[in-house]
DNA sequence: TCTGGGGTCCTAGGACCC
DNA sequence: TCTGGGGTCCTAGGACCC
């Protein structure tokens, strides 16, 4: 059967959320993502009307300030945007039953054999965007094609509002058409890669073999582009996106060198990570922590241990004995990261004998401090080392 | 110019086992 | 004294994405 994916892609999603939730915003240059004088964010998402300016996702907010100094400045609220993102997605699952949402603001929705009960996915989209914006104020960008791949790439092409079809049979024609960094895959070190190696366009690499570019960019690299150009590149989504890892991180407004003070951001970061494990139901064995010097170097170690994590002070003292172990005393820290990685159903029962060792109680206590954070969001029961943070 | 936070996947090297 | 080949698992780091 002819496969039909669309890929929907929110328009400045949080940006437009804003402007959504206060009309006097609407029209005007909004950047989400800090407020000018917070000196170390980025740019999370710039209104159309503030990327007039050049200020982009990413960018460094001193530089958007530089750029746009009018523009309205927001830290963003990402409950809110979760909240519309699910009105959103939940249009989408009118149209079919497979719906592979791969961020917060964009979705595969796969319409293989959906035409006799809906009509043609190029109607499908118009609707879908019809749908969208008069349920949620809301538009998107949308992408056609056979595969999930050149969906993806086509929906970015034109926006805002924008809808791309890429008919059938037309998918090497239509990657030999696109700039290089349109590619989905190629980011700054592979592009620079390209560059450095001669490669300007597409159409530079599909005529390399397939050996010639393994021993230029790797087996892996090389691979991806040959097929990518081809638009031979298909994502096997598998059916359950489980979540693998979970991680908190803090970069500080100052470098940081004491320790007494670094391991007590540590301390706050563990304690912030258990809590979401807690409320996601997930345990893990591995912890790791990742540290970030002044001059961005950054190294990251991690442990496994036979038990999972109990509890809050087990917690912190595997970080802090990684963190030991990994730090070079006097080097700036500029951030901390906590990582759990391999995570496991919490509901599962231990076997016993990884249990007794007076841990038990500890971990009761806390699922009673959890289940008051949950219940008064806004509460927050920490560590007396924490309350001055 | 100075570079967030939350993820996923890949690779290369070392340990260990047969 | 000098030493195989294959497999698996773990770790650190890197690339990429939104």
């Amino acid at each position: 059967m002819d496969r039909v994916y669309l890929h929907v892609d929110l328009d400045a999603f949080f940006a437009s959320v804003e402007q959504l939730d206060h009309p006097e915003y609407r029209g005007k240059p909004v950047i989400v993502g800090g407020l000018p004088g917070d000196r170390r964010a980025v740019v999370s998402t710039a209104s159309y009307e503030a990327r007039r300016y050049g200020v982009h996702s990413a960018m460094p907010l001193v530089n958007a300030v530089k750029l746009c100094p009018n523009a309205i400045y927001v830290r963003g609220n990402h409950r809110r945007y979760s909240e519309k993102s699910r009105e959103v997605m939940s249009i989408f699952y009118g149209y079919s039953p497979t719906v592979i949402q791969i961020s917060i603001d964009e979705a595969f929705i796969d319409l293989t054999g959906t035409r006799r009960l809906f009509g043609e996915p190029i109607e499908v989209a118009r609707k879908i965007k019809a749908e969208v914006k008069e349920k949620t104020g809301l538009t998107v960008s949308i992408g056609l094609a056979s595969t999930m791949y050149i969906a993806k790439i086509a929906s970015a092409l034109k926006k805002p509002d924008g809808l791309t079809a890429v008919p059938p049979g037309d998918e090497e024609k239509f990657m030999l058409s696109l700039p290089i960094d349109r590619v989905w895959g190629v980011g700054t070190k592979t592009l620079e890669h390209l560059k450095a190696a001669g490669f300007r366009t597409t159409g530079d690499i599909h005529e390399k073999s397939i050996g010639l570019l393994t021993s230029i960019f790797g087996a892996g690299t090389g691979t991806f582009l040959y097929n990518a150009v081809r638009g031979n590149r298909e994502m096997e989504f598998g059916a359950e996106p489980k979540t693998r890892s979970m991680s908190s991180e803090t970069t500080f407004d100052f470098d940081l060198t004491d320790e007494y003070v670094i391991e007590t951001a540590i301390m706050n970061i563990a304690t912030d990570l258990l809590f979401r494990m807690h409320t996601e139901k997930l345990r893990t064995r591995t912890v790791m922590l990742k540290i970030r010097y002044e001059d961005f170097t950054t190294v990251s170690a991690q442990e496994t241990q036979d038990r999972p994590v109990m509890n809050a002070e087990d917690m912190f003292s595997r970080c802090i004995s990684i963190f030991r172990k990994k730090y070079e005393r006097n080097r700036g820290v500029r951030l901390i990261g906590v990582a759990c990685c391999n995570l496991e159903d919490s509901s599962v029962p231990l076997q016993q004998e990884l249990f007794d060792f007076g841990d038990g109680k500890k971990a009761s206590v806390e699922n009673a401090i959890y289940a008051m954070e949950q219940k008064n969001p806004g509460i927050k029961i920490r560590k007396a080392r924490l309350l001055n943070q």
